[in-house]
DNA sequence: CTGCCGTTATGCATAGTTTGCATAGCGATT
DNA sequence: AATCGCTATGCAAACTATGCATAACGGCAG
């Protein structure tokens, strides 16, 4: 029995579906449905009902599912506490950051810590919001780099986590442009009737959309918008607005380039806009040793690391982390 | 990470040598050793010491252990629990049993049960009688086969198992045998100062060893006997009692054959041989439908089917069933 | 009733992992 | 320094897992 087999459980038993499962999982729909086969046959009964569709669960399997649970929970947290007991060098720093986070601004950050060379072995998960929580809860990962806002939901303020921040960022509104680098999609156009394509964050992200409905509730005059295409990643909503299909709110960190290039402009008023904070979750109760390190070090900052800076600034890059997951 | 692991490092910590360790597992040392190399990367710190002979566990591996030993139980029950809820084709019957049981006893014994078809789907894993235990208390099998003796050690009795008897047998020594059919080393000699070559019991199958010291302490004279080999297998004990070597207690049941063919000899008077139960134990609890099913024949039966008999009877034989661990 | 759609299961070839053999590396002992 | 008994590792072979292609299946629309 293997525990990779349990995590594909519990994913099918959220995606009810082994195809959208088995996508969830960066594994082909026939290696999928192998390996649950493989999981019921060392059980020794079906755990998932397929007569049914969506799929669902067998009396074993409702059995099987919370204490399965259970089950990867204990193994990741044993994991974790022979791991903070273990030597230094053994024990990586896990991270889980929203994908844009991991790609623009974890690099830089992190190597702005200055860490001891021996505690720069890390990996990074990058998932949207839930995921990132999902990594934080099961022990997963020792630290969750994700946006905040005091007006936000506070779903890791409400858990047992601690947090600080570390960095800023400012969502805004972003459209593609015409020829002449003026907007395909001006916030306020004349013809008002006719709605403006807009691409939304899907609800597993529900960070960014609750944010921008903050946003929206500040206009007097409701924006004539009509969801066009839906991502839980920036990366994606933002090649969609370059490619002409609509405007999105993006956090400013992953078009810099975009905008300078004028393959993106920024739209609207600075009020369509939102700084956002950067903050680093953990755990409350953690006690691996470089994590503390990387925890102390940031208190003693305060104010966190230099603020969001041009990706073209010359400043020294450690080795990117390992990504976690390739195969 | 595999459960594998996990049973690889409860052996090691057990057998304090990988290559004792590797062997009770049924894999070559350096397969082993990799193993528990996955593992300890997988936690992230060392598990095990090696700085040491016979290794020992580290901080990290000392707080492994329990939770490893707990972890597996779960697994195991959580498995159990789900097959016993699941479809009834789904849930084999698992036994354990002393190797001669399993070979010499079981597959008639099985077979006489005349259990409907369906429950006929089974699998054997083959031990010394310490194995049979764990397999038992792990929830790893549901019924052990194992030998039995009012005056024997109650291990199984004292624990949390209810058992039926299914059989008996005897416990004889024998010798091998010289050209003209007499006893390479009959039990009484003239030159007693001489010692007879013993074919002993390991201190893991404890309970025929015990069962000998009762037959041993009912001689007012004691046998000079030299231990010239051990194993914890009556069919090893069997070879080299066949090839020469010494005498050995054996069962009867594994002898049947050799007897009839000359090529052992049963030695000693009656009051050296001691008549034995074979039982049959579940945990107490123990809720399968099959299972209950044999259960409830056996105490139907009250004195358990047909004795044991000789090997050439024409009993209808089912299907041996699958030996777990084959690779 | 038939055809189409979207799902899961399976044959097959390939990729990747695990294994055992042989032996290197290591520390203790003589 | 040589030998012994242990664990770790290179390498080739054996085995398992995977993805592609598609079969099998059930539901739905015409």
């Amino acid at each position: 029995m293997e525990l990779v087999w349990l995590e594909d459980f519990l994913e099918i038993v959220a995606a009810r579906n082994f195809s959208t499962a088995a996508a969830a999982r960066n594994i082909s729909q026939s290696a999928f449905s192998r390996r649950i086969k493989s999981l019921e046959t060392w059980v020794g009964a079906d755990l998932i009902d397929r007569s049914t569709y969506p799929v669902r669960l067998t009396a074993a399997g409702e059995m099987f599912l919370p204490r399965a649970q259970e089950l990867a929970r204990d193994i990741y947290r044993l994991r974790t506490d022979c791991r903070n007991l273990g030597g230094t060098t053994q024990a990586p720093l896990n991270f889980a950051a929203l994908h844009t986070l991991a790609i623009y601004f974890f690099p830089e950050w992190f190597g702005s810590l200055g860490t001891p060379a021996q505690a720069q072995r890390s990996s990074m998960h990058a998932g949207d919001f839930l995921e990132c929580i999902e990594q934080l809860s099961l022990g997963k990962s020792d630290f969750a780099l994700v946006y905040d806002h005091p007006q936000g939901l506070p779903v890791l303020e409400a858990g047992p986590f601690e947090s600080q921040k570390v960095g800023t960022d400012r969502l805004i509104p972003v459209s593609g442009t015409d020829a002449a680098g003026q907007p395909l999609y001006p916030m306020d156009r004349p013809d008002s009737d006719t709605p403006i394509p807009y691409l939304a964050y899907t609800w597993n992200d529900g960070y960014l959309g609750k944010l921008i409905g903050l946003i929206l509730s500040r206009r007097k005059k409701p924006l004539n918008l009509t969801t066009v295409y839906q991502s839980s990643m920036a990366e994606g909503l933002k090649q969609m607005a370059v490619a002409g299909h609509g405007i999105a709110w993006v956090p400013r960190i992953c078009v810099q380039g975009e905008l300078e290039r004028g393959a993106l402009v920024q739209i609207g008023d600075p009020a369509m806009a939102l700084d956002i904070e950067i903050r680093l979750f953990r755990r409350s109760g953690y006690r691996g040793r470089e994590g503390e390190e990387v925890w102390a070090r940031l208190a003693d900052a305060n104010a966190g690391p230099p603020p969001v800076t041009d990706s073209s600034s010359p400043l020294p890059r450690p080795a990117l982390p390992s990504v976690a997951g390739s195969r």
